[in-house]
Parts: structure tokens; C-alpha cells; sequence
DNA sequence: AAACCATACAACCGCTTCCAA
DNA sequence: GTTGGAAGCGGTTGTATGGTT
């Protein structure tokens, strides 16, 4: 007995998402909140599968989403926390606030990547790449070249930051698994790289400003939602739409629910907008 | 102006992990 | 302890866009 699909690919829409599906999963999850994925698109009326819907909210529509490239210090948190724990892409955008596991992989592959290379440094093991003469003579004695055979050793570069390309990677520490923490913020956010609460359904670590409203069991009242950017086919809906938007409630004991948090929050990226 | 190529990134796919039954 | 469902993760692909010839 095989395994179901994750969803019921008949009839069900691929590829770019349009302006009017997007209106309609915001709208949906801003009125009623991430609940289960699988049934987002029958409940919004999108025909897309709720893997796609999910990745499409966590990757673009969300609204505490940076748009635009890394900044230099985004790149240098990437490539430090890349050092400790390799394609974690996930580990590794929780630590950058408004940035997706997605948008991270992609900026490795397409930039940092070259740009570690372009600076002798391998992008898989953070250390100097051999030289042409170094290879030929790895060649020779037929030895691998074995990026982690001596981590005491191992070459920690000195660049300094002297201009636009540099990166200081002499800052890319080489630890030893048990000794890697994953830095929190000053902010003191539970993020938790690894551990996980016995009584809580959270399973990954989340970036509290970025991405802890995307866990249905956090509570409303540890939602804080930072300034925020649509991203641009938002921004071409035009005020009417947001105008139609109704997802004024409350709980009944004057206490605001998410939703109105987002609600308190539209308010905000209104003003931001126009 | 057209064809071709390179780049960037959105989206998909398959696998893993976790949890509840 | 086992199984199935749901969500999440990471690798890969597809496509739009910009640059070059």
C-alpha cells in the first residue's frame, strides 16, 4: 500500500502564481491564520496543492519578508553560520530575521559562492582552495585533498574587510560539532537551534520576529510583527483591495487575537505603503 | 534587431522528520 | 513498537530577464 500524495495533483494548478491567487491566500491566512496546509487551497479557493500555498506564503507573501539582496553583514551571518552547519538552509535563515531558507540557498549558489571562489576559498569546506601547483602536486602523490583531515591545523585566512568583495573569513571559526551554538539574539528570542519543547508541536527552530507566527501553536500574544514590506504584487493591487480586507475580530474578552494583530499591523503597513 | 547565453530566483519534487493513533 | 499523515527541508528545475555578440 503506497503512500497518498501529498495532495491530490489532478486538476491542480503549477508553475507562477498570479496576483489574484495571491490575494486570495493572503486573504485567507490573514483571516484565518496558518492552519493546516493541506486544506489552505480548497478553504481559499485556490487550486494548488498545500505544499505549493505553503511555500508560497513562507517564501514571498509573507509579510515580515526582506525583499532585495543580502546586505554585507547578511552575507558574512550566512557564510559564518554556513562554516558551522553546512546546507542547513533553514538553521541558517532563522538566524537572519525577514530572510527564507529559500531566498538564503539561492544567494549562496548564485553569489557567494562565486565569491568565495573568487577569493581561493572553497564554498563546500571554508577553506583556502589549492593552487594549480598545489593540485599538480596532490597529483603526484596521489593524495586526496581531505578539506577537514586536520582541523587543528587548518588554515584560518586572513582577509582583511577592505573593500565591497571582502569577506573577513579569518571571523569563519573551524569548531568541533559540540562546540557549536547557534548565536541568539540580544533580544533573548527562544531560538533554540536544536532543542525542542516536550509540551510544545514547534519542531524547527524559528526566528521569533520572522517566522513564529508561522507556528499555529504560537500564542498571539508572543506574535510581534516587524516593520513590513509587501512584496510587489501587493503593492499593484491598489488600496481597494486592501479596503475589502475584513479581518477585524476579537476574542471576546477584548484581548486581540492574531488576527487583529495582523489587523493592528495592516494599519501600519498602510501607512508604509502609501 | 535578432539570436544566443548567463544569471537570478520562484517553484517543484522527493525525502526526512515528527507526531498521533 | 508500528504506521500513516502532515509539515518541513534541501536539491533541482524552469522561466523570466538582462547582457553580449
Amino acid at each position: 500500500m503506497g503512500r497518498q500524495p501529498c495532495c491530490d495533483k489532478i486538476g491542480l494548478k503549477k508553475g507562477p502564481w498570479t496576483t489574484e491567487e495571491d490575494k486570495k491566500l493572503i486573504n485567507f491566512i490573514l483571516n484565518n491564520g496558518q492552519c493546516c496546509w493541506r486544506a489552505v487551497p480548497k478553504l481559499a479557493g485556490l487550486l494548488r496543492c498545500g505544499k505549493s500555498c505553503r511555500l508560497r506564503w513562507t517564501n514571498y507573501l509573507r509579510p515580515d519578508l526582506k525583499r532585495g539582496l543580502l546586505s554585507e553583514s547578511e552575507e558574512k551571518v550566512v557564510i559564518d553560520l554556513h562554516s558551522q552547519l553546512g546546507n542547513r538552509w533553514s538553521k541558517i535563515a532563522a538566524n537572519l530575521p525577514g530572510r527564507t531558507d529559500n531566498e538564503i540557498k539561492n544567494h549562496w549558489n548564485t553569489h557567494i559562492k562565486k565569491k568565495l571562489r573568487k577569493m581561493g576559498i572553497d564554498p563546500l569546506t571554508h577553506k583556502p582552495l589549492p593552487s594549480e601547483e598545489q593540485l599538480s602536486h596532490q597529483s603526484q602523490h596521489h593524495q586526496a585533498p581531505s578539506a577537514y583531515s586536520d582541523l587543528s591545523t587548518a588554515v584560518i585566512l586572513h582577509c582583511p574587510l577592505d573593500g565591497p568583495e571582502a569577506f573577513c573569513t579569518d571571523e569563519v571559526p573551524l569548531m568541533e560539532p559540540h562546540e557549536i551554538i547557534v548565536p541568539c539574539t540580544p533580544s533573548a528570542t527562544p531560538c533554540s537551534s536544536s532543542s525542542r519543547s516536550s509540551s510544545s508541536k514547534t519542531k524547527r527552530t524559528t526566528w521569533s520576529s520572522s517566522s513564529s507566527y508561522s507556528n499555529s501553536s504560537v500564542k498571539a500574544e508572543e506574535i510581534q510583527i516587524p516593520s513590513m514590506e509587501w512584496p510587489e504584487s501587493v503593492y499593484l493591487w491598489g488600496t481597494d483591495d486592501f479596503m475589502g480586507w475584513d479581518f477585524i475580530s476579537h476574542d471576546g474578552e477584548g484581548k486581540l487575537s492574531s488576527t487583529d494583530l495582523f489587523n493592528q499591523n495592516q494599519e501600519q503597513w498602510k501607512c508604509e505603503l502609501f
